[in-house]
DNA sequence: GCCCAGGCACTCA
DNA sequence: TGAGTGCCTGGG
């Protein structure tokens, strides 16, 4: 990988596995917004980004070298050599090495982990579509502003701190739903020190899952999704509805608990279940294998 | 109007 | 321990 710095825009070059558009719309992440093909902004890090990916390069807007190199090579996980890992990942089976075929520009991002919580604990029972218009309207209410691009004012996530000021009938108003005092459980737990996000990263995986489970609303599906988008713990599998039809229809035509899919997965992709899990969510979800 | 969506809590056997 | 059911809300 190499990139420079022209007027506001950051240039880089020759980076394997990057393709934006499979990046985003894998199921990870919830704040971004189409703008063309190959063309989109993001608000992470609480900035607004561009990113426009032609055959040759990846165009990173408005940005600085130091905020590339402070914030955006670790959220987009530039540093990681992906083809090793692919390689390894291909070897296991046909169907994973065919899903990484059809994405392998797929990246795992660094996110912050409270939002990554809260996102997710609104994921549950509703559209993609739908989160984002939550999380928006919980930004928007809660939290800090941060610029105006093409005319659209933007917020970042808020803090901990900034949304535990909610009341319940607030976020219903947000259109969270039966959620809503779910939410307001985890900004007490987070706030009163009782669970410690920043620690986590430094517990294995099954014990930084445990402690997640003590979070109203977070059950297995949830937990996998922070660690593995938040943590950076791979060994994370998530099974939601759709890995569980994809995996249902792929290696074992019939029907199988969460449970059992779960060690099947981790015996089958081991430390890397996790990006494994998103080359076939990709792959299943835009070929609508098992619908 | 009905059904379902990237789960979970709660209840009951 | 496992199966069954209800849940805000919006879109098809």
């Amino acid at each position: 990988m190499n990139y420079r710095q022209v007027k506001d825009k950051i240039i880089l070059k020759d980076i394997n596995s990057f393709n934006i558009e499979q990046i985003l719309e894998c199921g990870q992440c919830f704040r971004f917004y189409k703008i063309s093909e190959g063309h989109y902004l993001i608000i992470a890090k609480a900035k607004v980004l561009k990113i426009l990916q032609t055959d040759e390069e990846v165009i990173f807007y408005p940005a600085t070298i130091e905020d590339f190199k402070n914030l955006w090579i670790s959220y987009f996980d530039l540093n990681r050599d992906y083809d090793i890992i692919k390689q390894l990942l291909a070897e296991k089976d046909q169907y994973l090495n065919k899903a990484i075929d059809y994405a392998p520009g797929i990246r795992i991002l660094n996110q912050d982990p409270w939002e990554c919580l809260i996102s997710f604990i609104i994921s549950q029972n509703k559209q993609i579509p739908h989160i984002k218009q939550v999380v928006n309207h919980i930004s928007r209410r809660f939290g800090q502003y941060i610029d105006t691009v093409d005319n659209i004012d933007y917020f970042a996530f808020p803090t901990a701190e900034e949304l535990s000021k909610a009341k319940e009938e607030d976020l219903r108003a947000c259109k969270a739903g039966f959620r809503a005092p779910y939410i307001l459980d985890a900004c007490k737990k987070i706030k009163s020190g009782e669970i410690d996000l920043e620690k986590l990263k430094y517990l294995p995986y099954e014990e930084a899952k445990t402690t997640l489970l003590n979070i109203k609303a977070v059950g297995p599906k949830i937990a996998d999704c922070v660690l593995l988008f938040a943590f950076g713990k791979w060994e994370a599998f998530p099974v939601d509805i759709w890995i569980k039809r994809i995996m249902e229809s792929l290696y074992f035509n019939r029907e199988i608990s969460l449970n059992e899919i779960g060690h099947f997965a981790r015996e089958q992709f081991g430390n890397y279940a996790g990006l494994a899990q998103q080359y076939l969510f990709y792959y299943g979800r835009q070929l609508k294998i098992g619908k």
